[in-house]
Parts: structure tokens; C-alpha cells; sequence
DNA sequence: CGTCCCGTTGATCCCTATCAAATGTAGTGG
DNA sequence: CCACTACATTTGATAGGGATCAACGGGACG
């Protein structure tokens, strides 16, 4: 478990039972956006969707979150809210404790809160790329990679192909993408017709591999002028 | 500044001995993206502006630094290199140390480490913003958001009204907001000549925020059937 | 076995990228 | 001080990717 690497047996134990375990069914959230973060978790079973609602009510799929994974920490970066709701897309267990107790865990254990810095940094480090890909990608491209990032995290291999291990809906894929159902439902009828994936209600199977990733990497040998003028003037 | 907030006088002295000073002049790199990321900063005067580069030539601007800001520590997050280039866009002038001392700076003082989780908090949060903002949002938005980003953290109030204290241009805020030079050259010639800005080569002059702050909400009173929809099924 | 939800598919429209070219403005060297 | 150059900005014309509008098909679950 990333959060716990490095952490002494005893010091390990001491903090499991602390910790107040919770259930969630499909639909249940661990918290929702807005409320005052007084917890943390850590997933041990299940997925869960981190979604974003805007002032005026639009949905961004932030990420999903699997087993293994902290979720809730806004309080360690002095958030007094969550910024986001965690929805269960699955029957999930999770383990939580108090955000006070953060820095008592922080102050055990030096490695508590690299790693922490690390979880964030890595999260930023993604944030910054799905930005990139939003400014500079065609809607094709960006749901090819999201769903490549997708197997990558949860594929289960099957005699058919990788298949992604939760329920996900073409709305689910185009609040990750910036898009909309319609454009995503296209897109995926396009691939099917080419043998690229097989699909279902709430089931995407990634058949060809290679040709989503060329799919993700963009039309080469075709620079556009907008990025041949990037270049130039680097 | 933020980094060294509630740290020790005697420790202050100490770190501020063991800084390397970096002076850079407009166009200057401190660092290139992709290089090892052997030291971290802290800017204490001027503006710099963190830039990256796509595989296929796109450049797309992460943010500026203003003065009292750290940068350049993506070693603390366990990168290996940095992930972009953060390059004078005025006289600048920055200290520096060597990434490994980082772990001991952290050492040292627990609130150390505690700020640098809360800076790159800030910073994952601004990311899911802006990622919010290119997924839901038309370019208007986006740019008068932008803008107002700016003035936020560096502007300066004149006679004319607040001006971003720092040279910047069309093509800058375009990398910022995912467009063209063009698009934001229109876009900011209809709002001169409706009398919310006034603006020159490299100069921005926001005359009517509270009119700016209004675009940058958007079209109230006109949810789309988009939202309206992502709305209905929460 | 009906209802709800998810997915598919057509038709249309509009925002904005792209292409093209002119104008304006700082800086530079003679 | 002025011509010259490089770069920033503006503006028009055009085309196209995708959002929007609309309607139907189909599997799951009560």
C-alpha cells in the first residue's frame, strides 16, 4: 500500500486499529464535494469515481480511484472542504481516519509524508497532462488515452481482449474527455466497426491494443501549423 | 514567504547560506524540461513563466511564478526530471539549492514539509480548475478567466485601471487557454471596444473587472441542455 | 413484461481553427 | 535620426469538427 511504505510493523498495526472501516455500495459516496473534510481513506476493495460539478452543474470524472489508493486528503494540503464528491461505481470497502490525526501520522513516520508529497505530485503530474491534452488534442485522441490510462489502471485480461474491470458509461468517458455521450458513443461505434474494441452497457473491451495506443498518439507525419509554429518559435 | 513560513530564525540564516543566486535575464531558462532536476528555487523578484512542450511541437503554459513562489521541485515529488521549462519573461532573480538538501531541509522542520504539501495541494487544484474550465467552457470564459487569474495575482493598479505587471502576449494567453493567438486577439479587440480593456504589444489593462468577472461566468439564466442534463442525473 | 437507463445514429448548426495578408510597434545598426 | 527588421497584433474568408437537437433501439432489472 503506497500511504504505508516503509512504515514500522508496530507502528502499522497501531494505526489499523484506528481506523473505522466503511462499506459503500454502487452509488454510495465516501463524501461529497463541499462537505468539511474531517476524513481520510485509503481503498482496499472496489473502484470509486472522483467527480467535480460545476457552479452551473456540468460533471468532470476527476479520476477513478482503485484499491491501494488514498483518497480525502484535502485536509493535509489545509483544505478545510472536499473539492470533489467519491462515488462507488462498485460494491468498495474503504478505511478511514480522522484528517486530525494526519499529522500524528506525519510526525511517526519522516517517509508519511514524502510519500504523501509524491501521491499529490504524481496527481498534478497527471492533472498537467490531461490539460495538455484538452488544449491540444482532437476528442479522438483524448478518449484513446483515456481509455488506454484506463486498462492501464484496471485491465483484466480476457480471451477477448483487455477489459476495463468496472462499470463505465459513454457519459462517464466523455465527463474524463471534455466531450459529450453522443461524440464518445461515435467514436467507439468507429472503433468497433474496426475491430479496435468490443462494447457493451457499461463494458468497454480494448481488443487491439496497438491501435488505440496509434490512435493516441495523433495523425503523424502531419504537424499541424499551429504546432510547426510552437516549434519555431521555441 | 511561503515556503519558509514558521521556520526558525537560526535555521532561516542557515538555509539562506548554503543558496545559490541565479539571475536571469528575459528568455533565460532556470531549468529545461526533461533535465535533471537537480536543484529547486524560489523566485524573489520578476516573473517567470512555466512552459511545456508536447511530443509534437505544441507548447501549452503550466502557470507563472510570481515572486516569493517556489519552483522547480519536482525532485521532492520523486521525479527524476522536471517536467517542463520555467523561463524569465522579465529580469528575474531567484535562489536555488541543490535537490538533495530538500530532505534535509524537511528534517529539519516538520512544518517545512507540511507547506510543500499544501503548495502543490494548491497547485492540483488550480489544475482540476482549469481542467473544469477547458471541458465545460467556451474560449470566452476561459480567457476572461484566465485574465482575471492574472490581475489576481500580479496586477497592478493605474490610473487606466489594473494592469498585469508583466509583458505578455496573445500567443501567451492562448497557450494558457487552450486556443489560438487569433481567437484571443478577436475576442480581446470586441472587449476594448466595448470599454472593458485596453491592451498593446505585450500589455493587458483590465478597465471594468466586476463586466470581466460577469463574462467569466458565463451565460447565466441559459443552462445548456448539457448541463441541464449532467444536472438531472446527479 | 413493462419501464428505465444506456447506447446508437441521423440532421443541422455554430464556434473556432485554419489560411492568408496587412498594419503597427519595439529595437537595431548605420 | 531614420531605414530596416523582427515580431506582435489585427482582421477577413473559409472550412470543419463536434455540440446540439431529435428519435429510436435494446438490454437489465424489478
Amino acid at each position: 500500500m503506497d500511504l504505508f511504505r516503509s512504515l514500522p510493523d508496530a507502528d502499522l498495526d497501531a494505526i489499523l486499529h484506528t481506523a473505522q472501516v466503511c462499506r459503500l455500495s454502487v452509488g454510495d459516496a465516501a463524501f461529497r464535494q463541499g462537505e468539511v473534510a474531517d476524513r481520510f481513506f485509503v481503498l482496499l476493495n472496489g473502484h470509486l469515481k472522483v467527480v467535480q460539478v460545476t457552479p452551473d452543474g456540468e460533471q468532470v470524472v476527476v479520476r477513478y480511484v482503485s484499491p491501494g489508493e488514498v483518497f480525502g486528503i484535502a485536509r493535509a494540503m489545509r483544505r478545510p472542504d472536499y473539492p470533489a464528491s467519491t462515488i462507488a461505481v462498485q460494491e468498495s470497502l474503504a478505511l478511514s481516519w480522522p484528517s486530525t490525526e494526519w499529522d500524528q501520522f506525519t510526525a511517526k513516520n519522516l517517509h508519511f509524508a514524502a510519500n504523501a508529497l509524491q501521491t499529490v505530485g504524481q496527481r498534478l503530474q497527471d492533472a498537467h497532462t490531461r490539460i495538455q491534452e484538452l488544449s491540444t488534442e482532437e476528442v479522438e485522441q483524448r478518449v484513446a488515452r483515456a481509455i488506454l490510462r484506463l486498462i492501464d489502471q484496471s485491465g483484466q485480461q480476457t480471451p477477448e481482449g483487455i477489459v476495463i474491470d468496472f462499470p463505465i458509461t459513454r457519459q462517464d468517458i466523455a465527463e474524463m474527455t471534455g466531450t459529450t455521450l453522443h461524440t464518445v458513443s461515435r467514436i467507439m461505434s468507429a472503433w468497433k466497426d474496426r475491430g479496435l474494441v468490443t462494447s457493451g452497457r457499461k463494458r468497454i473491451v480494448v481488443c487491439a491494443v496497438d491501435d488505440l495506443i496509434r490512435l493516441a498518439e495523433g495523425p503523424q507525419q502531419a504537424p499541424t501549423p499551429r504546432a510547426a509554429r510552437a516549434k519555431l518559435e521555441n
